[in-house]
DNA sequence: GCCGTTTTCGGCCCGACTGTTTTCAGTCG
């Protein structure tokens, strides 16, 4: 079982005690284990076998348990005997928004209604008005929140290179309204997940009402979940849910902090707050003895408030960022303006639309200075991948590009090579010693089991020409999990061999995903922030990417691309023994 | 169920909006 489905399970664990009605702290546990392990960026098999589960944040004594029973029998007797007691369609009904776990318990108990379906038809045939507090509105709500929650039933989460464009697009908006002053996405956009529930806009204005009024009537608005004086909520049409809260620009500090999140950074900064005799929330920290309210108009305010120095948003998650804050021990952080290079990107001698010209010419147009062009291998046969033959005439190209460039950007040659299922590489090492650049990477095995995909990675690494493992995890955002990986062999083995490892900045893979670059980074592994291109424009993707190594804490100077061409040169040198 | 510069027991962050049992519980973030 991988961390992310044992996160899942926990999490359902915590959906159906609250269905029961259980102590909320013993369920928020649950929850928080869920966070915590689902965020976790080592085998849990292994740590288990090391003996340090509970040292896992909001992982106990009892949860430690529940985990080895899970690594040992494959499931988990505690969560099977729930799953035995509440219908599994009761827990989708939990899902439903505006059905709380009281309001599921009710219809379970109280009509009988085990599934969504059923709970529809109820609704309809309005067998649900003889229950306690189910007025006309609850009900209409009801049916709302399943018409959603069956438009959304594939995929809940919505990546972040749709939510982000669409974010900045309402945001733009509301900011022409007049008496707007600062704006700003919060949320989990601006932590940079990679996919994200909902999306949170903060703006500052005196009067809120008209801002609020022109905000849940926008044209792409399908229908309006909540309208109130400081918060309102919307479902566009493309099911996405925007919400907005609007104050006083003397409180934006604590605003933003607040609606930036986590939930767990905000709580352990509430909880801070407290230590210091006071209550903080999104207005103001408040005196908890009465006294004056102290307003922040900035967010360095608000941590300065507590004794800390700023904490950027894309660290702040209660992964150890507060302690490192109060030690001045925080990383300093990448920036987009750090990049100078690209090193993967594809032209029409494979599955790109552009030629090896174009391509430089839009990178020189994006302020790169230097770039390699990495088309398929011939083993990618359904993305035009090149044969041996091929590629070195690719290279002529390359060359004559490089040198019509007259250095105002240089172009290297190399490749984005298959590792075959087999294990094996696609090009004989002869062909890529000739290579300025390689790239390896899997696109096809991914399901192999974990051993044999695993050793495929290593095998890749321990090759001296390849230079860096492409999207490593190999995941498709939202549709394919990543293969199931070693992530401790490969740390381990791109330690040993100095193999970079890749931060994919296309939205669809972030792969790296934050919590493995982290770690990659901690073990001095070299990364690298590619967008991928396939296409001129989308060499604009490169921020998806920064924002991720960002959210693992990644510094410039750990980032190949963001280091001058000497000195890029003399790192491939040095790897290939000159 | 977790956790500790008040604590190994007794706490566990905070507010907005909605609908209804009209004084507050439920839901959400």
């Amino acid at each position: 079982m991988t961390n992310s489905e044992m996160a899942a399970m926990f999490d359902r664990i915590a959906d159906m005690l609250e269905i029961k009605g259980e102590n909320v702290h013993r369920i928020l546990a649950y929850r928080n284990a869920a966070n915590s392990i689902g965020q976790f960026p080592r085998d849990l098999r292994i740590v288990a076998a090391e003996g340090g589960l509970e040292e896992i944040s909001g992982v106990g004594k009892v949860i430690a348990e529940k985990i080895a029973e899970i690594l040992e029998t494959g499931t988990l007797q505690f969560y099977e005997n729930l799953a035995a007691e509440i219908p599994p369609g009761v827990v989708d009904i939990l899902h439903i928004n505006g059905v709380g776990p009281k309001k599921a318990r009710m219809f379970w108990q109280g009509a009988g209604i085990t599934d969504v379906p059923s709970l529809e038809a109820a609704a309809r045939e309005g067998k649900l008005a003889g229950l306690p507090s189910m007025g006309a509105k609850s009900i209409a709500r009801v049916l709302e929140g399943i018409e959603s929650f069956n438009r959304r039933a594939t995929d809940t989460r919505t990546p972040l290179g749709v939510a982000l464009p669409t974010a900045e697009r309402i945001l733009a908006m509301i900011m022409q309204i007049e008496g707007v002053g600062k704006g700003a996405i919060a949320g989990s956009i601006r932590r940079a997940l990679p996919t994200i529930g909902d999306v949170d806009l903060v703006v500052t204005a005196q009067d809120a009402t008209m801002v609020m009024d022109i905000f849940v009537q926008m044209d792409e608005v399908a229908r309006v979940l909540g309208h109130g004086p400081t918060k309102s909520s919307v479902e566009l049409q493309n099911g996405l849910q925007v919400d907005l809260r609007v104050l006083p620009e003397e409180h934006w500090g604590t605003a933003l902090v607040y609606f930036t999140g986590s939930k767990n950074h905000g709580i352990k900064l509430r909880t801070m707050a407290l230590a210091k005799g006071l209550s903080l929330n999104e207005w103001a920290f408040t005196p908890v003895d009465g006294g004056e309210e102290i307003l922040c108009a900035t967010e360095e305010a608000v941590y300065s408030q507590i004794g800390l120095p700023y904490i950027p948003p894309e660290i702040r998650e209660d992964m150890g960022e507060i302690e490192a804050a109060q030690k001045g021990k925080l990383p300093k952080l990448i920036q987009l303006s750090d990049i100078h290079a690209d090193l993967h990107m594809h032209t029409v001698w494979s599955d790109g639309t552009a030629t090896v010209q174009e391509m430089a010419e839009a990178a020189l147009e994006r302020g790169r200075k230097y770039i390699v062009i990495t088309d398929h291998s011939h083993g990618a046969t359904i993305a035009n991948g090149l044969s041996i033959e091929r590629l070195l005439e690719q290279q002529i190209e390359v060359r004559r590009v490089d040198a019509e460039m007259g250095g105002a950007i240089r172009v290297f040659h190399g490749t984005e090579m298959e590792i075959k299922a087999d294990g094996t590489l696609d090009f004989p090492d002869e062909i890529l010693e000739q290579l300025d650049f390689v790239i390896a990477s899997l696109h096809v095995g991914l399901r192999q089991p974990r051993v044999q995909v695993t050793q495929r990675l290593l095998n890749a690494l321990n090759n001296p020409n390849v230079d860096l493992i492409g999207h490593p995890r190999g995941q498709l955002i939202p549709e394919r999990d990543p293969a199931d990986l070693d992530m401790d062999a490969v740390f381990a083995t791109a330690q040993k061999t100095g193999t970079a490892l890749e931060i994919n900045a296309n939205p669809h893979r972030l792969d790296l995903e934050a919590q493995y670059a982290r770690r990659a980074a901690e073990f001095g592994i070299p990364i690298c922030i590619d967008t991928d291109a396939h296409r001129p424009e989308t060499m604009d993707l490169m921020r998806y990417g920064v924002m991720t190594a960002r959210r693992g804490w990644i510094e410039a100077s750990q980032v190949i691309n963001t280091w001058p061409l000497e000195q890029f040169m003399q790192w491939l040198d040095k790897r290939n023994g000159r």
